[in-house]
Parts: structure tokens; sequence; C-alpha cells
RNA sequence: GCCGGCGUGGCGGAAUAGGCAGACGCAAUGGACUUAAAAUCCAUCGGGAGUUAAAUCCCGUACCGGUUCAAGUCCGGUCGCCGGCACCA
């Protein structure tokens, strides 16, 4: 009777043997593979199953690779600046710096329990001055580059987490963190001008091997658009009011137009008669949350008692105010065409604006218009030198006739928005600016980064719209670096995003004191192969590192424009009914009794085995129990074999070549379920084998080899115990035969009209109609009527078709 | 409202390129071993008809229809669930 299978005995050797003889080492000969799990925040409630998922799919990944001759990096670090660690300190009542520290220790003792093979000498640490000296100098870079600048907007606020947001940071008008209702509030404050690359982030999209849904996301969120700016003449009045329209081809069918209610002009516009209620409709705006604004299904807005002159026909446009129109998209300001637009429809209906067709949807008007005409097919009517004219065609060309014309020019557009930076929070890299009475903005000199988070007695967000630090008068009081006179330190802290933008580049030369990372290390390990992480970073984090990276290529720190060559979103492990699994619903399942009772290989086996894993899964931890057992199964079945000294037969050969090919074209697909319920057949298969003549010692070590992935430690055991003395991790993935594999004979299906009747064993190269004859001897007396057609799929099917 | 994705046994899920639907596992049931239980092993396991038992036949991948010798897979429509976007002119 051979030995049982002692998980936990095993792990704990296999750990100790790994700490010591790391079987992952650097090669210069190798080409690399860097394969990087989004980074966690170390929060205090510690790992789930749901955060194994990841970890184990990377790390199965990542020894994959490594088996195929990679040299491969695989680090870990820790994402610990900002709002959450912040306000699970304040809640603690500790100092987020300590309890940011014990959160790290915990996170890294049960990142452990996984026995990934991260590179723990990569380590890094957002909060770590080393490490933030480095996320201030891209700062002062960026600085320097005119992309970092101050301004003075109304910009969304959170009052719960008392502090500014980037849009990116809104979701549904509500905190992405903690999902109170965001305000506007009035603030100066620090803005990225990641506009600058929206074509280039735009563009470079499509050389990504990213999931479309992520790229979609991104193409969305930037909202590049194409169209015309046209100036309208307020009619008596000096001022023009420009308008951005995708629709120039519509510009005849204007009717009237809408300012947002923020528009510089809307006060001005106001005629004596209209003044009053002008104000009031401007009022009443300002006091209307985004949620509020949003909700309203029903359009308001008020006439300004002026009118504008369209510029191609000369027609008088009254001016309206309304909230759907938003002030900081385009110009502020729209023309109306309600014939062909719901939104300007809608509004027309309720205030009685007359509608004017231009595009004759069949070449006839449409009698009583019940909605608006949004499509492009069609013939231009009521459009002057355009009538006759294809819509679609029009389009296109729009912009460039109102250029010709002189009363527009030719425009793009994007939603995205300059990405708000400042925090008046204090866990995060002081922003290294000083603010001189003489001489602006002064960044702090390089060589004096970092700058380091001073300690500070009260760390509460204080609601003002300043940063703690606003408070230690001792450090914002400095002499400006450029002239020596008496100046101010910059109080807001970056965001939580700051350090995230840019650290998988940190990974590979960490230690460097020099420089944010050295060019020859940048070329030969970067970037990133392979980036696993959940989907809710899609227009966040991916979206910030990708212009990182854009900017450092630009200063020429490294020499690729995209960080991440390809992206994988595993999906969710949720509780019961698919509730995520979190403290408050109290459906958390922890790793811990579950690796103490079957051990980290069954854990690791049953994360992958529980679902696809692009998709979310329900957790059921009566599941575990399946692969435990199959591992057991496995675990006697080779150390029962290995001494037995069966000859390879045939069909251990083949046996043995398919399973490789399975095994590999599945993983390749990473498809990591059925890899695991693959295992699971071909160990049935060799367990009936083992009964009758026995599995050779090849077969043996190419089972024990495939599966070394994802149960490491039990693949290490039973490799010893096959009598090697090196680390089942030495060898290279196995190769498979296509002429082995296959069957001298193969099985194929008998069929009348489609209906499987017998199944039949023929040689693999049989002719046609040496197939069709045996599977009409094969039928007998069954086959009656007329053979209409005879159908046969080599290997698969023999069809016939009878009346 | 617009755009994606999905819908298969009691459950999680399989099914390369249109070719034997339900692999693999869980749960369940029966049996072997045991004083007993656990563990392990063996068997059954979509529904219906049929039969002592089988053979065999019919139905079945959300629903309706189509293409095809053959449809979970392709096409058209309907319903349901999930996700993203949402006054972006």
């Amino acid at each position: 009777m051979a030995a049982p299978y002692h998980h936990r005995e095993i792990e704990e050797k296999w750990r100790g043997i790994w700490k010591e003889r790391p079987v992952n080492v650097y090669d210069e000969k190798k080409p690399k593979y860097y394969c990087l799990d989004m980074f966690p925040y170390p929060s205090g409630n510690g790992l789930h199953v749901g955060h194994w998922r990841g970890y184990v799919l990377s790390d199965v990944w990542s020894r994959y690779m490594m088996l195929k001759g990679y040299y491969l990096i695989h680090p870990m670090g820790w994402d610990a600046f900002g709002l959450p660690a912040e306000n699970y300190a304040i809640s603690m009542g500790v100092h987020p710096a300590k309890c940011t520290e014990e959160n790290i220790s915990n996170f890294k003792k049960q990142i452990n329990e996984i026995s990934a093979i991260y590179d723990w000498d990569m380590e890094v640490n957002t909060t770590e001055p080393k490490f933030y000296k480095w996320t201030q100098w891209i700062f002062v870079k960026m600085f320097k580059a005119g992309l970092a600048y101050e301004k003075e907007m109304p910009i969304n606020w959170c009052p719960s987490c008392k502090t500014g947001l980037a849009n990116e940071e809104v979701v549904d008008g509500k905190c992405e963190r903690c999902s109170n209702e965001v305000t506007k509030k009035n603030l100066k404050q620090w803005m990225l001008k990641i506009t600058n690359y929206g074509d280039r982030l735009l563009e470079d999209l499509d050389k990504l091997d990213w999931p479309e849904k992520v790229k979609k996301m991104q193409r969305e969120w930037i909202g590049k658009s194409y169209g015309a700016q046209v100036d309208f003449q307020v009619d008596g009045r000096k001022e023009k009011i420009a308008v951005y329209t995708t629709r120039p081809d519509t510009l005849y069918g204007a009717t009237f137009m809408v300012l947002a209610p923020e528009h510089e002009l809307a006060e001005k516009l106001s005629v004596p008669e209209t003044k009053e209620a002008v104000e009031r409709y401007i009022y009443e705006a300002s006091m209307k949350s985004n949620v509020d604004r949003l909700q309203d299904k029903e359009k308001t807005g008020v006439f300004t008692g002026s009118y504008a002159v369209n510029p191609i026909n000369g027609e008088k446009l009254p001016i309206w105010l309304s909230d759907y129109v938003l002030a900081d998209y385009g110009t502020g300001a729209i023309m109306c065409v309600p014939a062909h637009d719901g939104r300007d429809f809608e509004f027309a209906r309720k205030f009685n604006i007359p509608i004017v067709q231009v595009i004759a949807k069949d070449g006839k008007e449409t009698e009583h218009m019940t909605e608006a005409y949004t499509e492009l097919k069609g013939v231009m009517i009521h459009s002057g030198d355009w009538n006759g004219m294809e819509c679609s065609a029009l389009k296109k060309e729009a912009p460039e006739i109102i250029e010709k014309m002189g009363i527009g020019k030719k425009t793009t557009n994007y939603k995205l928005r300059d990405w708000v930076f400042s925090r008046q929070r204090y866990w995060g890299e002081p922003i290294p600016i000083i603010h001189c009475p003489h001489c602006g903005c002064v960044p702090v000199p390089e060589e004096e980064l970092p700058l380091l988070l001073p300690e500070v007695e009260s760390y509460e967000p204080t609601g003002t719209g300043e940063s703690p630090l606003a408070a230690i008068e001792d450090w914002v009081n400095v002499l400006c670096p450029s002239c020596g006179s008496p100046a101010k330190r910059e109080t807001n802290t970056m965001p939580q995003w700051a350090g995230s933008s840019w650290y998988f580049l940190r990974y590979v030369d960490c230690h460097n004191k020099e420089q944010l990372i050295n060019k020859d290390k940048a070329k030969k390990l970067l970037p990133v192969d392979m980036y696993i992480g959940g989907v809710e970073h899609a227009v966040l984090h991916l979206l910030y590192a990708r212009f990182y990276t854009k900017f450092l290529y630009d200063i020429e720190v490294i020499d690729f424009e995209e960080p991440f060559v390809k992206l994988f979103n595993q999906g969710m492990i949720t509780g019961k009914n698919g509730v995520k699994m979190s403290k408050s619903k109290g459906n958390v399942v922890s790793p811990d009794e579950l690796v103490k009772e079957y051990g980290c290989d069954s854990l690791r086996l049953y994360e992958m085995f529980v679902g696809p894993p692009e998709l979310d899964s329900e957790w059921d931890d009566r599941g575990i129990e399946g692969v435990y057992r199959f591992l057991n199964r496995f675990w006697n079945m080779v150390l029962e074999q290995k001494d037995k000294e069966v000859k390879e037969t045939e069909e251990l050969i083949r046996l043995r070549h398919k399973m490789i090919y399975d095994i590999t074209t599945r993983l390749e697909n990473f498809s990591l379920n059925t890899v695991v319920s693959g295992f699971m057949e071909y160990n049935n298969k060799m367990v009936d084998l083992a009964k009758k003549e026995g599995v050779d010692k090849k077969t043996l070590e190419t089972a024990v080899l495939l599966i070394a992935p994802f149960a490491p430690h039990l693949s290490e055991e039973l490799w010893r115990h096959l009598g090697h003395e090196t680390s089942v991790f030495q060898n290279k993935w196995p190769q498979y035969d296509e002429d082995s594999m296959k069957d001298a004979q193969v099985e194929i299906a008998v069929q009348m009209n489609g209906r499987t009747k017998v199944i039949i064993k023929v040689e693999r190269d049989v002719s046609k109609e040496d197939a069709i004859l045996a599977g009409k001897k094969s039928l007998g007396d069954k086959l009656k009527g007329t053979i209409i057609k005879e159908i046969y799929v080599p290997g698969k099917i023999v069809n016939f078709v009878i009346r």
C-alpha cells in the first residue's frame, strides 16, 4: 500500500525547498515573460476565496510560461495610499501608516498561502518614500511639460470623503468609493492634461490584445466625435455664440438655440421683460445636484428674449436656456433642429417652437411628425443649395462646406476631460509644488525629492476644501527655490491612482536610487505581457496607466507606448445567488479553513474548476471535495504504478499524446476549468488502465508535469517519487505529436435522417465507399426505404437520407 | 432608450470549424466493505412510452419560425437575466 497523500506535510516541505532554491532565476539566454496581477489595496479584512481566483489564475499561467522556457517576471506589491486606507485608519483610530504596515504584513502572509511564484525581491509599496519619490518626479516632469496646471473650477466633491474627485470616480452621480451623492464645489485644483493624449489613447487601443468590452468602454469614455463649430451672431448685438454640432447637414432645420444655464452669456442675453425669469432659472439650475439633473425626465427651460441669426439663411432663432445642455461639453451652447434630434424635438413640443424638416425620409415630407427622424437615410429638403442631396453623403462633407463658406470650421470633440488630480486628504503623495508670490508655481527641485509626507496631529479631512497638511505651518512655509522669498507649499495630495499608474515599471528595477528605471532593464524586461485583474478598472486605472506610459515614452524614460500587451479580466467569485462577497452581507468565504482541511493544491485546483475564468462564479464549498478526491486518486495511482515497470503500449502512447494535446490547447485557450476536468478524465482513464495492464512511467511523468502549474506541491513530491532529484519545474513543457495521437480505428456514428442508430468502428483512413458499406451493414434490416443521399464526414458520421 | 453578453439536468458546468447533447464534478439513490459510522470502491442518475429485465421508440439546449442530410451552435423574430453607456448636441 502506497503512502497516503498528506497535503500538509508535502506543502510545508516544498515551500521550504522553494524558498531555499527558487525555481525561477534570471537567465539572460531565455526570453522574458512578464505576468502581472493588479496589485491589491491591503485592506484590513484580508483575503477571501475571490482574491485567490485571480492570483491562482496568474500563477498557473506564470508557471506554464516558465515551463515553456521563459524567464518569468511575476511580482507583487501594495497599492496602499488613498481613501480606503485612510478611512479605515480613521475608523480604527490609528495612524494610516501604522495600519497600512500591519495590513501589508497580514496580506503578505495570506498571499503566501497560495504558493504563487512571486519574486519578493521586486516588491513595491506605493507609500514608501523610495517609491513615491518617483511618483512625485513624474508629476514634476508633467508640470515642466505643461501637462499639470492649476485651475479654479466647480469640480465633483464628495461630502462624505470630503475631497474632490475625478470624473472617472463618479459613478451614476455617486462617489465610486462610498456611494454618497456627489455635489459641486468650486476649488482651485491641480489638473493633468490627459486630453492632450485623447487621440493616442483612442487610436492605440486597436493595437491591444484586450477584451473588446474594455476597449469599447475606453473608446466611449474618450468619446471622440466629428462635426463642426458654427458661429451664430446675436441679433442686434456684437456677441457671437459658437455651437458645436455633429450634424451641420441639418443647419437649415435649426429653429432655436439653447445655452447651458452656466454659459457666460446666459444672463446677459435677457431683456427687461425676461430678466427675472432668466435669473431665477439660472439660480435654480445651480442648486440642482448631478443626480437631480440626470433624473429630471421632463425638459425645463426659459426664453432669454434674444435672437440669433442662422448664418446659412439669415433666419432668426430664439435663444433659450436649458439644463439639458451641458456647460462643459463642446461650447456649452447648441443649435436645435427639432425635426432631427430627439431632445430638441421634445423641447420644441413642450414650448411650441416650430419644427422644420430638412430630411425627407422616403423622398416626401412627413405629414405629422410624432418623433424626431434621426437617421441618415433620405434626401435634403428646405435646405437651399443642398436640396436633393443624399443626407448621408452631405453629412460627411458638411463640415468642410461650412468651413469654405466661412461660417464655421471642422472640429472634433471629446467626452474625456482633464484629470482632477488634487485630493484634500492626508494619506497620499504630497504634490511637490511651491507657491511663490513672485514666481508663481515652482516645482520642488528634483534633487530634493522625495518630498516626505509630514507627520501630523490630525489627519482627518477638514471638509473646507483644505488638506490637513495646510495646518502644519512649519511645513507649509518655505522659501521659494527659485527666488528665495517666503513662499507656501501646495498642501493637496495626489489621488489614489497616482502610484498605480506606473508601479508596474518599477518592479523590475525597484532598488534603483538614481532613476525611475534603468533604460537597459526597461528594454529587456518590459512591457507587461499579461495583465490579470477585475474589470472594474476599465476606465480608471487602465486609462491612467496608459496615459502615464505614453508620457514616460515621450520623455524617453521607456521605449514603448502601451504598458499592457494582453489583458485578462477574471470573473468575480460571488456568494449564493450571485451576491457579491462582503463583510456586511456576511457571505465571505475565507480560504484559511479550506487550506487546512484540503490543502493549497486542492483549493488552487478548485478555484480553477469552479467555472470559466472570465465569468462570475458562485462559490460552493462542497465542490472542493471533488478535486480533493481526484488528487488523492491521482496520487495513489502514480505511487502504485511507478515501480511496476509497465511496458509502453500503443494505447498508452496515444493516451499520453492526446493528454498533452488536450491540456495544452485548453490552457492556450485560457479554458482553465476544462483543463482541470481534463486532468480528471485522463486520470479516470489511467486508473482503468492501472487495473489492467498498468500505466508506464513516461505517461506518469507526463501527467505529473502537466499538472505542475496547478498543483505544484503535489507535482514536485510525485516527481521525487518517480526518481528525480531536480525540481519538476526544471523541465520543458511536454510536446505532442499529431500522428501518435491518432487511433488506428475510429468510432463513427451511423445515422438515418440525422438520427444516430449505431456506433461502429472503422479504420481511421477508410474510404468513403467502405465507410458507407460498413454503415449499411451495421444497420442491416433497419435500413428500409429509398436512400436518396449518402453522407460521410470522415472520422465522425455516416448518414443515410431516406424517403 | 442605445450598445454588448448570456439563457443547456436537482446544481456548477462540457460540447475545436454545423456532425453521437449533458464530458468532468457536486448533490441524490442503491449496493460492497465495516459491529457501526466516516473514508473508499461499484452501480444508477434529463423527461416520457415500453418491458420481469432489456432491446427499442418518442420528446428535450428560454420561446416561435427558417436554412440544412444534420442546429445548443447559423439566420429572422419574441421573452427573460446580467453588464456597460445614458441629455455628450
